[in-house]
DNA sequence: CCTACCGATCGGTAGG
DNA sequence: CCTACCGATCGGTAGG
């Protein structure tokens, strides 16, 4: 039953891939009902058959497409052995990811921004398997790494990567070439060095 | 001559804070000019005769707000010797901007999803004295950093102080509070770890 | 500096 | 699924 499908399926489908498009690119507020119809190819009154408003567009997107909702699941099935192979696996995976899609990132920045992170709660609920799996594959990595909560790694870990892509759109078109080559490297190293357990470290060995 | 101003000279900086605490909070495209008007006590027809355009109140704004012109000239200021110092000044600095001021970063976040970045190179240009500055200071703290240019070392530095930020708003009111306390701490000790030097680190020794 | 207005566009709906 | 419409609000201006 379930997988019967008439083609006229397709059309919430159709519209949320427009919103996506969109949003992504002119944020929440500065899309109209009437630029979502016109590039689904759907008249604007259609598509109220399908959502009950321009918030609940949104909504759906972000629960599909949203980076924590894509990433979190991502993290949590590589298969690696170290922290420092699981970190170049994990950045180059997402490097992949924006240079399909530039735009990748600011379905977070719009949700945070128009709607001061009020859906956070619930992505971060839908991925919570996802940052256990990864804490339990953190944990195995060993005394290499230094005592950090796997949370916090993780947090620390996903923050290095937002932090080189958010400088790299800062400095896009603006910087010359040079700079920027081969940075993304340079930031895993600072990191993986950074966690990398050695005796100078001011953390006590706990837990 | 140019000392003597009468009252009616703050008006423009009255629309321009009144502006500021809303596009900070509700976007560009969120905020109306109407709301600006209320906020500021002016009638909607006064604010054209100081600014051109709604866009041209957001430049103004930028101009003298954007973190990125708040930041490089206070980092340039720092005295310190060591890394190790001025990463922990500057942090606990922007933390103290932050906690006065929690929408700090939400200028740049705007500016690069609502108008992609267009203004970016400006800004720059406008810091790139203090650039320079941090630069040189970051030269003399000497042979205890690994051989990472200036410029990329400070865009490492202000990447771990955003990628913080960041994920705290993303995690704001949902995770535990005993996660998030010291974990700025973590994120100034993995940087300051990661870009010490050691025999360990792959770059080569060059200039 | 304000009142009153402009045409355009907004999110959303009725009715078929 | 579309056409035609609703009241509200948008950025901006004329005229005083």
């Amino acid at each position: 039953m379930t997988e019967l499908r008439s083609q006229s399926d397709n059309t919430p489908a159709k519209i949320l891939e427009a919103a996506y498009s969109l949003f992504s690119t002119q944020g929440y507020a500065g899309t109209s009902m009437r630029q979502i119809a016109k590039q689904s190819g759907f008249a604007l009154g259609s598509i109220y058959n399908h959502f009950a408003s321009k918030e609940d567009i949104f909504v759906a997107i972000i629960h599909e497409r949203h980076p924590l909702v894509q990433l979190f699941p991502w993290f949590a099935k590589i298969e690696a052995t170290t922290m420092d192979e699981f970190a170049r696996i994990g950045a180059s995976g997402m490097v992949k990811e924006l240079e399909t899609n530039p735009e990748f990132l600011n379905l977070l920045l719009i949700e945070m921004i128009e709607f001061k992170g009020k859906h956070a709660g619930s992505l971060l609920s839908k991925v919570q398997p996802d940052i256990v799996a990864l804490s339990a594959k953190f944990n195995n990595f060993g005394k290499q790494i230094k005592p950090i909560s796997p949370v916090l790694l993780i947090r620390v870990f996903v923050g290095t990567l937002i932090s080189y892509f958010f400088t790299e759109m800062l400095l896009s078109d603006y910087i010359n070439p040079e700079i920027k080559s081969n940075s993304l490297d340079t930031f895993i190293d600072v990191f993986l060095n950074g966690i990398k357990n050695d005796s100078n470290f001011r953390y006590t060995e706990g837990k």
